[in-house]
RNA sequence: GGCCAGGUAGCUCAGUUGGUAGAGCAGCGGAUUGAAAAUCCGCGUGUCGAUGGUUCGAUUCCGUCCCUGGCCA
């Protein structure tokens, strides 16, 4: 196989990644690679941003729409969709241009998973009624007699992790801390290069991700929810309806909230997205941060890549 | 113009029987291993509308003024 480099572009939404991309992959013929967990959702595409067919007739997408908003996509299940799709674009001589916002699914890929089982449904579902019963509390003192050591590091009231590690547990009968001790992980086996996009303030992003969010609603945003809604088997408390902005105006829908509230919250949703991924992105090492506020970006960005080759 | 109710953190409000104040939301920082656009943790000094007065001491009591909302003319 030939060095053929994987470039990584992530940011924070609404930096200006997409645009940067597609002029990048016209430019050097790259075949983008979504790294973003809601858009492998289908039918979630207003408020996920997702490319348009237009701009997808143009430049090759990947990983987008793999996946029914009633089942659960993963971060197991994204390293190996990318290694796959990596593997395809690199033996067509192309360039994979990864794009996205979710830190854990770079770190996913460029430091490896622990070698984990995979989420049981019937041993979520039953972990997650007695968390509705007892309390997370309880589940974590459960977690200390079986994983002290998991126990320690999570905080009691983070029923997610807690509940994973109790999975983790009863299906292998050992603690979560012995497996990701277990030094599976494993690097990328190609040539990475990490860059991050991100403006250096935060107050143009945050005007710029309300504007966006009203944009979203002129082109229809309520009506792709509802259209959701409607189909009566998606939940609220499904990860995919979990997203920033879904879930706010499925509450609108559900008559929780009233219209002004729900774009308030939906907005202030969106700014906190942003500010998790700036703090992943910052404890990332050996990545390249670049200015999205900085005027002349993208030939900056043309040269810096065509030294990549 | 008169009467009433308010003016306290970016917003909505609580409170101080007089000893300069605290919640929710927002914001900021952090964590992050098969749900990650998720889940969780930490961070609260602000001329308490302005100005006089009473007082050892006023955001709190009194006077005047300004602003907002409501009712009456």
């Amino acid at each position: 196989m030939n060095e053929i480099p994987v470039v990584m572009l992530m940011g924070p939404t609404g930096a200006g990644k997409s645009a940067a991309a597609l002029e990048l992959a016209r430019e050097f013929g790259c075949e983008i690679v979504n790294v973003d967990s809601a858009q492998v959702y289908r039918g979630m595409d207003i408020g996920t941003a997702k490319a348009s067919p237009v701009e997808r007739q143009a430049v090759p997408h990947h990983l987008l729409d793999l996946c029914d908003p009633a089942d659960a996509y993963s971060a197991a299940r994204f390293r190996a969709d990318a290694l796959a799709v990596i593997d395809d674009i690199r033996a067509r001589q192309r360039i994979p241009l990864l794009v996205g916002g979710t830190g854990l699914y770079f770190t996913a890929l460029l430091q490896g998973l622990s070698d984990l089982p995979a989420a049981d449904p019937l041993i979520r579902a039953g972990l997650r009624a007695e968390l509705e019963a007892f309390g997370s509390q309880v589940l974590h003192a459960r977690l200390t007699q079986v994983d002290p050591q998991t126990a320690a590091r999570l905080h009691p009231n983070d029923p997610q992790r807690i509940l994973r590690a109790l999975e983790v547990h009863a299906q292998t009968g050992q603690p979560m801390s012995a497996l990701l001790a277990d030094p599976a992980k494993s690097a990328p086996p190609f040539p990475t290069v990490a860059w991050v996009l991100a403006p250096v303030t935060r107050e143009n992003l945050h005007a710029r991700l309300a504007q966006r969010f009203h944009a979203m609603l002129e082109r229809g945003f309520i009506n792709e929810v509802a259209g959701l809604w409607s189909r009566g088997d998606l939940t609220a408390d499904m990860p995919a309806l979990r997203a920033v902005g879904y879930r706010a105006v499925w509450q609108y829908l559900e008559g929780q909230t009233a219209y002004a509230e729900m774009v308030e919250q939906a907005i202030a949703a969106t700014r906190q997205l942003a500010k998790r991924q700036f703090t992943w992105f910052r404890g990332m090492t050996e990545v390249c941060w670049w200015n999205s506020d900085e005027a002349g970006l993208n030939g900056r960005l043309r040269q810096a890549f065509a030294k990549l080759l």
